[in-house]
DNA sequence: CATACATGCGCCAGTTATTGC
DNA sequence: CGCAATAACTGGCGCATGTAT
């Protein structure tokens, strides 16, 4: 169904001679040139990082002419010319989740202080979207891809390497794929551990989207740590979720309406916990007292909150960073491993 | 070839190739052409839209093989020839920001549909790394701007027009400018006229950043009809905070210090009320009962919070999406007006 | 009518020509 | 005359599109 070309587009003029917007050229180096009685190759070293086999007079010359002018150098130009487009692309399922959206500055501002622009995309956990922003960013001609939308059975990662191009999973991982993500594992057990230590034997999980290494993993972690300790967590208290605080109210709900209530519940997202606290609520009890919750991320607002949030601290805009720098690394050919990030635990007001 | 001279200064690399990873080149069009046995621009024109002088047969059969060979356009190049990008700044204070990371999802989605990517950027309100990426989207040749950071003396907008790239505001307003916005005014009474009719007669304002049209604006909309009703919002009950929900409780804590202490405080912003609500329980009063709070904008979780937020929705979505139209318009030489939206009044249970 | 050919978008980098000593 | 340094020249990168066959 996807075509190389594109039919679709609202409306939108295409071959009609764009009129109506000033639309001036931008300054080329051939303009510069003009101004300054150079060949236009030589404002092209003059502007380079660190010009060679040009007078140092001359660099300073052009380069006082180029900024008065307002040349800006074509990217798209040079990247057509040397190869490589200094973009990145960014596959990601929400923006509107905090920790994504937070993962991503991370990205971003590495991104921008080692030169690159990056472009982001949405992909709300659907294939046919995905696979047609994923499109785009081969059209783009990205340097390479972060992608931190990736599920278990997902193969977008060896794909993206047979076509030679650069890729590194970021916030999930995959087992046989380079990621950057932290120690979901160690995180569920920190979480576990806290409510063990606080005396809960009875508890629910929300896990999240189990197709991801995420949810995945922050539950088996958290079960294990119980199981370690002689106590199980039966697979009925552990509720699939979907994202958001909506979908932590639903959860919470349904552990709430089982035969043997637990005490405690652990959230394996920060806003999933608030929505499961929503919920507490309005089952007419009391937060801690009757029911504690534990989150995971610590998002901006857990600190804030009515009732502040105990959760497991995921550090996500080093994880961006890491990422990014992992993925240049490996567009340099360098060698590179996977990277876990440690996980903290964050008591406050919940447990 | 190896210079004598320049071995004190090896450092200075100027050209190295830095490979390493597979780097397999995209196919082109002559690649199709080829295995197509016609010219490459036979192949080209096949590609388009809708191929004019070309058999339907040849037309096909290209296709095919242009899919099966896996080619791609080559966006960038395609853009250089064409002088259009097909690619949208967005420039915004921070997508950590959930209500701004909707309306860039708006933004997003409606450029993906009309065949534009976009590149973001974060500029975290401040003048030097909002420069450095502006520079680098105009390196990019973006074909139009959308600006969801303006401050009332900015004059990037006016700027870019004299550049004669189109751009369209977003969020927030400037006079002069083309942009897409809720009617804040209309906000900031909406919220009054509820604070007024449930017998609130001091009241408090967190008015976000008062350096934006939102947080002049739906402050102004206020007190307007405060006091048109013949009550006044001191001066000194507006507090200029910052954003997220660490300012909203610093400056909740400001508001409750007043000697003549509110009993309802109206913030510009959900977040910024999360923090309030957290510092009206920090200081051992009750939500609602003692100090009534109302938010703006109606993000995911202020209804499912322990205590559900009473707000002014805003329609985030809507914007991000009527605002890349309206910059599509003006790119394309249609004339544009300014749009407001409406906000609306959702009452729960924080009033 | 269907296809092939040719041009150039703006830039980078390898190669060649022009200086000055 | 040799040899640096300095600058000009050249050939595309992949594609869209006007023109020739």
């Amino acid at each position: 169904m996807v075509k190389p070309q594109d039919e679709v587009r609202s409306g939108l003029e295409v071959t009609s001679p764009e009129r109506g917007v000033p639309a001036q050229k931008p300054v080329t180096l051939a303009m510069v040139a003009k101004h300054a009685q150079v060949h236009y190759s030589t404002v092209s070293r003059a502007l380079s990082p660190n010009p060679t086999g040009i007078g140092a007079d001359t660099v300073k010359r052009v380069r006082e002419l180029a900024t008065l002018l307002g040349y800006r150098r074509d990217e798209g130009a040079a990247a057509l010319k040397r190869g490589r487009s200094r973009l990145i692309g960014v596959l990601v399922p929400r923006l509107t989740d905090v920790a994504l959206a937070t993962l991503y500055a991370g990205i971003d501002d590495a991104a921008s202080l080692a030169g690159y622009d990056t472009v982001v995309a949405n992909t709300w956990d659907e294939a046919e979207r995905r696979r047609s922003r994923l499109d785009s960013l081969l059209s783009r001609r990205v340097d390479g891809i972060i992608l931190a939308d990736s599920h278990i059975a997902d193969h977008t990662a060896h794909e993206l390497s047979k076509l030679g191009l650069p890729c590194v999973l970021a916030m999930r991982r995959l087992p046989s794929e380079v990621s950057v993500s932290t120690d979901d594992l160690a995180g569920g057990r920190l979480a576990a551990e806290h409510l063990i230590s606080r005396g809960h034997t009875q508890v629910g999980i929300i896990a999240g989207d189990i197709t991801a290494s995420t949810g995945i993993e922050r539950s088996q972690g958290f079960t294990s740590a119980y199981r370690e300790s002689g106590m199980d967590v039966p697979q009925s208290h552990i509720i699939a979720s979907g994202f958001g605080a909506l979908a932590g109210y639903e959860a919470c709900r349904k552990l709430l309406e089982l035969p043997e209530r637990p005490t405690a519940i652990f959230a394996a997202d920060d806003l999933t916990a608030v929505g499961a606290m929503g919920a507490i609520r309005d089952a007419g009890l009391r937060i801690r007292n009757d029911i504690a919750i534990i989150g995971y991320n610590d998002i901006d607002i857990s600190k804030q909150l009515p009732i502040p949030l105990t959760t497991i601290r995921s550090p996500l805009l080093e994880m961006g960073r890491a990422s990014l720098k992992k993925l240049l690394d490996r567009i340099s050919g360098r060698p590179v491993d996977s990277e876990l990030l440690k996980p903290e635990l964050i008591v406050r007001s919940t447990t």
